[in-house]
DNA sequence: TCCTTTTATGCGGCTATCATCATAACAACG
DNA sequence: CGTTGTTATGATGATAGCCGCATAAAAGGA
């Protein structure tokens, strides 16, 4: 059994995957870093929200930024998300097989 | 880039594992079968929400139930939570052992 | 059939979090 | 130093989800 400790770490880092806006703004700076200007065009979000959701992502370590001049290029920093994303979709497509599977077989 | 369905799909499992209530549940029933009855001594929730939380975990595939007379025995259904649990808990593991290098070498 | 035991569900209070607006902080340039 | 352009943050309304209480539903026994 995992201590309550670490659960309440798993649950805050699987809390970060569980909103499409930052799966968005990963999967878009996955592409290559842009500024928030760019993710503004690419997602339609506020300038302060995604401002803020790369806050938390930056403190999970899963994004990095460097500053250029006056802008903030943000870039994807781990590729856990990659792997981790890659497990469930083969989980939810051997679900489907199954679901197909029994609608055959009815 | 993932559709927007797909991280819809991604965003509703992650969230799933975002609440240490529904680890805990997971963990448990890791360590072996149980009724709610059990399930309510090992983690001191209500009946009523951990009956709950076990239709969600049903519906996404990570338990699975069997009627014995008029009880109800669960049992975890997946090893996938163990894996992504492990793969998060390898990255904060990497995480601290940054600070800690951080710290050493100030 | 009625009663007991176990599980599932409608309802509601409470809290946390999302998402935006307005504004502050910061950096470059004249 | 003031202005402009970019990003971060305080305040706030809206919404979603947790959690328990009360109750319905389901299954077995007298």
């Amino acid at each position: 059994m995992p201590t309550p400790q670490l659960l309440e770490e798993y649950s805050r880092f699987f809390r970060l995957l569980s909103e499409t806006a930052r799966l968005q703004l990963l999967c878009q700076l996955k592409q290559g870093p842009l500024d928030v200007a760019g993710l503004i065009e690419a997602t339609g979000f506020s300038q302060s929200h995604i401002s803020r959701q790369l806050g938390m992502l930056q403190r999970a370590g899963l994004v990095r930024c460097e500053r250029d001049g006056v802008r903030t290029i943000w870039t994807a920093d781990s590729a856990l998300v990659d792997q981790l994303c890659a497990l469930v979709q083969n989980r939810l497509r051997q679900q489907l097989e199954g679901q197909l599977q029994q609608l055959a077989s009815a």
